[in-house]
DNA sequence: GCGCTTAGTGGCAAAATACCACGAACATCA
DNA sequence: TGATGTTCGTGGTATTTTGCCACTAAGCGC
């Protein structure tokens, strides 16, 4: 009836190389855009996928061979003006991974002209990671599985641009009490050994931290 | 290539009456579902629609009548057991409204059974008004252009489900800065007028409140 | 042992917030 | 005119949160 609609999933993979926020892209083997660097993406496989988180996680494992740690909806780019082939649609992700899997990444703050409007998307992924780093560990997931609170805040400086005191940040950390820790030490060398966190498995409801709790009822969980 | 994606636009489109949130749903005239209450929504026309925006605009303009002073995204809900046609996808928005506007609205702490996942949709747009409400003017757009303090903080009050100190409300209310006075008063009967506010004009920028600002920059901007 | 570096905690002042009370400005009615 | 009732609006105080800084702890190298 009507000419179909383009629909695309489109992930923003995001991770931390050489103390900058870095993002995975590719580049284009065909048109449009032949040759120009995207994000990872491609069309939802009706037969496979059951969802678009299925299509998010199916192409990050294929072109990426990478399964994040955390994965989320972004926001969906539509329209008839981002793709020369018709009108549109780009449901986007972004995810989070540990900086030691291989891929060809991109400073977030050089990007140079991407295929789409896929900086644009990519700008809205940061924003998203900066606002949801004021409440929630989410900068954890751009770690290995484990760390000591000292890289966690540095990778939370890093995100947000500045630098935070050492004394708050661990307040802050403890009372939201989504770390674990982990029976053993570390050294990095001359110094003291630094206690080692993980994240706490978690039903990750996505919606869990943001509400903000009455003064009286204090965080009761021990 | 492969078979095409049903790609259609929801609203939920909210409001306030008799002090319940309500959402306005309308009959399916057709299959599937038909009969059944639903939000308003339609496929994306993309001659007309410029984008997916646009044709959340158009749906509400030709199923509803109406121009909402609110309108954002909310998500995109896709895969291949919402619809019995096949794989859909839909990108769903929420509006708000003064409840002035003629329709048949529903509260949405008692809602029946719904076509699709329309369900799923309506709660995450409630939890999403919830979260915003607690850092931005969100729920003034569900009263008339012109309101008092006190009928705003009802609005408040309704939306989040817990009564709020008047003096604490004023005092955050006012320092969000997203108000202007109107000259003139008001009163509602055998009582002291009523400063009468209305909401600023401004860019909507979408993503201008949530930032923490640092302790010692306070928000200078007139 | 001493000096160096980083880890981790504690204290205090300042800011934000909850809670409560009081005065202000109207209307109504005697 | 003045007393009373109702809501508007603001100010004060106790409590909580937060920023800031200092200090101790625990390792290493010498």
């Amino acid at each position: 009836m009507y000419p179909p609609i383009i629909v695309t999933v489109d992930v923003v993979l995001m991770t931390l190389c050489l103390d900058a926020l870095c993002v995975a892209l590719l580049r284009r083997p065909n048109d449009p855009f032949a040759g120009e660097l995207a994000l990872p993406g491609g069309y939802v496989h009706a037969q496979e996928d059951g969802d678009a988180e299925d299509a998010a996680y199916r192409i990050l494992r294929e072109k990426m061979g990478i399964k994040p740690p955390y994965l989320e909806q972004l926001a969906t780019f539509a329209g008839d003006r981002r793709d020369p082939r018709g009108w549109s649609a780009s449901i986007a992700y972004f995810a989070l991974v540990s900086p030691t899997t291989e891929a060809t990444w991109q400073p977030v703050s050089e990007l140079t002209k991407l295929a789409f409007d896929h900086a644009a998307i990519i700008q809205a992924a940061v924003e998203r990671l900066r606002n949801k780093s004021a409440y929630s560990v989410l900068p954890a997931y751009l770690l290995p599985q484990t760390f000591t609170l000292a890289e966690l805040q540095k990778i939370y400086e890093q995100v947000l641009g500045s630098p935070l005191d050492k004394s708050s940040f661990r307040r802050k950390i403890k009372e939201l009490d989504l770390l674990d820790q982990v029976t053993g030490s570390f050294q990095v060398g001359n110094q003291r050994p630094a206690q080692i966190y993980r994240l706490k498995k978690m039903v990750t409801f996505d919606r869990t931290l943001s509400q903000s709790a009455p003064r009286k009822a204090a965080r009761s969980g021990q």
